[in-house]
DNA sequence: TGTACATCAGTGAACGCGCGTTCACTGATGTAC
DNA sequence: TGTACATCAGTGAACGCGCGTTCACTGATGTAC
């Protein structure tokens, strides 16, 4: 392997961990020093492939967001918005989900510890937050945006607090209670405008 | 003063501070030393009144809880439930809270961080959510848990998304589009099983 | 093809800092006689 | 009322730890002749 190539395998390596470690452990649980240890590499290595840990972060949210789209957005086709929106709820909105933060959603994640970051990691969530609302959908005839912040706000919201809460069967609930709310709040947006497709 | 009201008022002005720091900063801004150092005092004293970080933490949730619920829950008694439900969202969902997470609701301030934080960090979460699931509402005639948890993470979720955006046009949006989307499901709720009083 | 040199990814020790916690102590308050 | 002693809220130095960042260095890879 050439050197460049070593070097843009360590980069991916490192940013594919972080990314991941990010939205399992947060903002705060993710150093440097422990980071690159778990690779199998020495700390001081870390700043010829990133400037500054706000920069890993920014990148790492960047990934994660790129990661997040695949698995999240891929939707069939023949569906009425609102059934697409269901859909993607239910995804959203599932143990699976709940139980596996490190392959999931940043926004969930780090949504109450993202204000307190600083100005890169910021500027990283508020693309992500634009990319979710706009991106998965028909772009033939793209939806309000501001049902889609909404519909957003009540998954990362739920979510959020399913995994913030120890009970299991409480955890399940607020679960099931968002998936419901988010078909209701999908057929109430449909009433209203008329459901293209 | 006797000592002992001296000790009270000492312990009490710790988790006042403490309080609100975890709002503002989280949990990991809230650091005992500084907390310490900005009451006048040396954090060695910190031991009298609390035996760990984590039991200053719990502590500090139930009472961000207590003033919460003053706040927030204080509503007109002549009004339905879908009406109390949208007046609750729009305090919940406004520029003021927005702008001061350090007398705001915890839930919203910590969703993220939570998960990850110790036992008795997140059994007072639980303890909280429950609260606030069945607290300021008709006591004769109880909501359904599942649809206030929704309008709970709907609540919160788009809260904190709103904090987190560093855009103030953005973040208004998320708001409103949250107060909108509550008011709609509030009117969902209410459609099916017919609103009380 | 072989040698000399340059590049640079990664090393590892060190920097100052704040964290939570411990502990022997001080000195004012409270109590007993 | 005055003295002797006990209590205990708060002090301040110290513990080990991990943080982000720096920097002189090593040694394998890459390049030039």
């Amino acid at each position: 392997m050439k050197r460049s190539e070593q070097k843009a395998a360590t980069r991916a390596a490192i940013l594919d961990l972080a990314s991941r470690r990010l939205r399992a452990e947060g903002l705060a649980g993710n150093g440097v020093q422990r980071l690159m240890r778990d690779l199998g590499l020495t700390h001081g290595g870390f700043y010829v492939h990133f400037p500054s840990k706000q920069a890993l972060d920014a990148a790492a949210l960047e990934a994660a967001m790129a990661e997040r789209a695949q698995r999240l957005d891929a939707l069939p086709q023949a569906l009425t918005r609102a059934e697409r929106r269901k859909l993607r709820a239910r995804r959203y909105l599932s143990r699976q989900h709940r139980d596996h933060p490190e392959a999931g959603c940043p926004l969930a994640a780090l949504a109450s510890e993202a204000p307190r970051a600083g100005a890169e990691v910021r500027d990283a969530f508020q693309r992500m937050l634009a990319e979710v609302v706009t991106d998965g959908d028909n772009p033939q005839d793209p939806a309000p945006p501001s049902e889609e912040l909404a519909l957003l706000a009540l998954a990362a919201g739920g979510l959020a607090l399913a995994r913030a809460v120890p009970d299991p069967a409480l955890s399940d609930a607020i679960l099931a209670a968002c998936r419901d709310a988010a078909g209701r709040l999908a057929d109430a947006y449909a009433d209203i405008q008329g459901d293209p497709q």
